[in-house]
DNA sequence: AACCGTACCAACCGCGTCTTC
DNA sequence: GGAAGACGCGGTTGGTACGGT
């Protein structure tokens, strides 16, 4: 993308409004990120501002979901990955945020942009089709295939990959898995919240910052995410309608990528307990992100269909670890 | 080497929803 | 109850990278 240096006109042009628009700065992206890591979230406007960055909240927002947050995984999409967006596409529609609380470590506007730019072409060229029914403006869920008959190729291989998965995971893994959620006494990233927090046994066993679980090479990840649908010794059944968001699975990765100063600080955080997955006194709310999406609350608009989707997919083969 | 077309992706914009006063 | 501000989402834009000619 552009050079920093030749954001020049664009600081002359936003003169105006004193608030700048554009690429941002790596002075930018530090600042904004040395502010989340010692107040946390809080009114974007005020971070904004607090922060010392000409810029809106709503800039910042954006920057820190899309670009800083230490947990995003950076990188091309597997194929795992590609097939279950083609999956959860043919179900959610252009519900990108939904689709994207599905896959740790990605955002909702780099799927999206995956899915403009090389999904949607790929599946033209092959199959002069589109990707999914949902892909001629996508804004509407079609119906899905569970109850209807035929089941797409590409959901069969989401099956044969996600019994691959759990073949040796299954039900106990999906118990500790929610048995082992983190603690948080101060969370910079309560919108990421320990509710993508440890995927699973695997993570226990292993430990976070050993785990490289990554996605779609068969470690339990997103798919684990699903196990969670109907656990139901937590009494959330209605709120885990709302698997967890990303896992903080790569923190460390792109922690590597940051400034020592800022490397450290992070370290020190998370090392102070608040991915300690033995720490027997996680919180729920933490656990499943009571502070955001799955707050407990009743259904937003545009997820009036999701809780009766997910009891469909609940019927999915690969998901019997649920059950078992 | 220069040009052109395409792919990719970061960021902006507009709108709907939620929250607060 | 209504207004204003904040937030979150999806669509779109615009710039850079890259490959082909």
């Amino acid at each position: 993308m552009r050079k920093p240096d030749l954001m020049i006109k664009d600081r002359v042009n936003n003169n105006k409004s004193k608030l700048r628009k554009g690429l941002w700065s790596p002075e930018e992206d530090e600042k904004l990120m040395r502010y989340m890591l010692t107040n946390g979230q809080g009114c974007w406007s005020d971070i904004a501002r607090n922060a010392g960055l000409q810029r809106c909240g709503k800039s910042c927002r954006l920057r820190w979901i899309n670009y800083l947050r230490p947990d995003l995984k950076r990188g091309a999409f597997s194929p795992q990955e590609e097939e279950l967006i083609i999956h959860l596409h043919s179900i959610l529609g252009n519900r990108w945020s939904q689709i994207a609380a599905r896959l740790p470590g990605r955002t909702d506007n780099e799927i999206k942009n995956f899915w403009n730019s090389t999904l949607k072409k790929r599946f033209k060229k092959t199959n002069n089709s589109t990707p999914s029914p949902n892909d001629s403006d996508g804004s509407e869920p079609r119906d899905h295939v569970t109850g209807g008959g035929v089941m797409p190729m590409h959901e069969l291989d989401i099956m044969n990959m996600c019994m691959e998965t759990f073949s040796s995971s299954s039900t106990s893994t999906m118990q500790n898995f929610v048995a082992g959620g983190g603690c948080s006494q101060f969370d910079p990233f309560p919108m990421l919240d320990n509710r993508y927090d440890m995927s699973g046994a695997a993570a226990a066993a292993a430990g976070l910052f050993n785990m490289q679980a990554q996605v779609g090479t068969g470690e339990i990840g997103f798919y684990g995410q699903y196990g969670i649908l109907e656990d139901n010794n937590m009494g959330l059944e209605r709120d885990l309608s709302l698997p967890p968001l990303e896992s903080r699975s790569h923190i460390e990765e792109n922690i590597n990528a940051r400034p020592v100063d800022l490397k450290s600080n992070i370290n020190n955080h998370f090392n102070n307990g608040c991915f300690n997955n033995t720490d027997q006194s996680f919180k729920v709310e933490n656990m499943f992100g009571f502070g955001n999406h799955a707050q407990g609350e009743s259904l937003k608009m545009g997820e009036w269909d999701f809780e009766g989707l997910m009891q469909d997919l609940s019927s999915f083969p690969f998901l019997d670890f649920q059950v078992e």
